[in-house]
DNA sequence: AATGAATGAGGATTCATTCAT
DNA sequence: GATGAATGAATCCTCATTCAT
């Protein structure tokens, strides 16, 4: 029952079972059968499309980030306001399509595999760079000078409290998260401050 | 050439060749021969003295915990001022032993570990309960009632700095991470605040 | 953009392109694929046209052989002498198409291919009774009685040469063949010694 | 069950199933588990002494080789008349160890193999360089002057009978290939001639 | 006529683990 | 105490081949 045109729904199978299949086992450690399984194809056909592992790992990675970026472009979009686009940066990370389950484990595991693949590196700086930028430009009203470190403690904590979610026992919460990650910045930064 | 009383050396040059090959692995995708080849024995040692690849993990896991809380230990009792405790409890996160790119790698990989393995799972929890025990009680002459949600954050931040560490490009460089962390900790909570 | 009458200019190209693939690779491992791709077409096509790889190594070879034999005949065809006749052999075996780098290999690679498919032992056996026919007919008139076991000896020795070449570092030289085939062949059975 | 100083013993096992499998197969799509089946061992074992399937090719290369290469040294070490050194050296090529048919197909796939591996050419110009030496010296006493271009053409008529013997639908026959190759010899460079 | 889609079968290689010595 | 020997199970990847379009 071939249908042609199908290249991009199989990979986009691809990717989202591998997202999946990461988060379920929680590390790398996920055979290509198990992903084309899930995606409900032959380990074959998915090496037909992309042409080996890593790049099947390094797209769903790319797709993650890319999601990502998305999310925080439409999020920024929304207002002028430096102070609701600082919160709306502190939300979006933790919310949407990659705070379920599965997105923060796939996530912490992206790291784990930027250390040993360049390209993987290379997209997770590509981000870690464009974050401290949108942060950067949204404390300045607040935070004048002390914009830039802020800026750099601030993307510090969002990844730990990442870390944390990915490792409590229950269902990752962004809205708690949120919270106090804004809760934090009030203290160390009142508005009005500057 | 066997000779008693080689346990306690065998085992010790496991658990260090271990982490030695996590952190240049940047991964758990480390052979059990890697690992007893680097520690000077044969892979069937290896297994006769921890019986699994899974327990020669958990061991070297242990182990930097251990340490860990050794030097937490350490620079605690060196002084009873809340405000110097809580400088140590930082300086000691980003110091010694585990503050190597190797040891870097490994804490990173055992948090990966920790998603998989419950025992592994039960460590880390075990270190952050502790760290954030010990976070509060030091805050707690400065920061008041809010010293619950500081230690909180501040642990966050702590993991989070670590993560950006174990990236950077360069080496990890401890007094830096902890000038970070201490620079925010004081924006947020200026001395004699409370 | 499917055009009527493609077929024997589809099985030709497939053909070229099987004898150049496995000259290039030196051996039989080629891919259909790769065969296909090098003739401009798609692997399905390539088995549309020849029902099986082994199909189109054997039409591979039956070409080469095909080509041989053809311009044996035309040598031939060029004089009664059987001197020249004899010449024109040894020359025809060592000029031409199939003594290209390509060719070498692929001919010796022919030669393996015989050992497990029948039907091209057949046609190297249906060659060999050829060569060697021809051959004791031009001995004949310098020969006589011995023409038998030299042309034997000349057939074996044309083989050899053959291999020889295909393994020596630079590009086979088909004079310097032609003329070692000669000199010897001089020794053997000096002109009008019958 | 496992003894201890297997190792030659397996070495050795692979090597002589490398030979026979290649041999029956009639070319070198041999897999790595049939050659192990038939050495009595799991493939994981053959690759644990040698490495990589190209490896065992090698080794199965270099023993037939270096067996060839010691029996002509036993034959050549029986006299100082050139006449009978040059009849060893013809017998040898077709006599003992590697004129069975497993020997003759597998001698044929090496010189296929010395097409891709750099290793396996260089071996195979060492036993060229080395028969060719032989034959050399052999014929100086008879050939004189010729001497030189008469070894190249007995090298290549020795090859091409092998080559005629590998393809013959009966069982290789070493005593009518010495017989022919002496026959043509002795027609070219009658004894006494030089 | 032509091809993208799809897969089953197989093959090299790795590795944790066990066992006899 | 220590290790070489040994393997089963898995994993990535390739490829000839088929099929619907």
């Amino acid at each position: 029952m071939p249908r042609v045109g199908m290249e991009p729904i199989r990979r986009d199978a691809l990717i989202t079972a591998t997202i999946s299949e990461i988060g379920q086992a929680g590390s790398l450690d996920v055979t290509v059968g198990q992903i084309a399984r899930r995606a409900g194809m032959s380990p074959a056909l998915a090496h037909h499309y992309f042409g080996s592992k890593d790049a099947i790992f390094l797209a769903a990675m790319r797709h993650v980030l890319t999601v990502f970026g998305a999310e925080v472009r439409g999020a920024l979009a929304a207002t002028d306001c430096p102070e609701a686009r600082l919160h709306a940066l502190v939300r979006v990370s933790f919310g949407g399509e990659n705070f379920r389950r599965e997105g923060v484990a796939a996530w912490l595991n992206f790291y784990v595999m930027a250390q040993r693949d360049p390209q993987a590196a290379r997209l997770l700086r590509l981000y870690q760079g464009r974050m401290r930028s949108n942060l950067r430009h949204a404390l300045r009203a607040r935070g004048g000078a002390r914009a830039v470190p802020l800026a750099e403690a601030l993307a510090a904590m969002i990844d730990g409290v990442y870390l944390r979610e990915a490792l409590g026992a229950g269902q990752p919460e962004g809205a708690r998260a949120s919270a106090q990650i804004m809760g934090w910045l009030d203290a160390a930064l009142p508005m009005g401050r500057a």
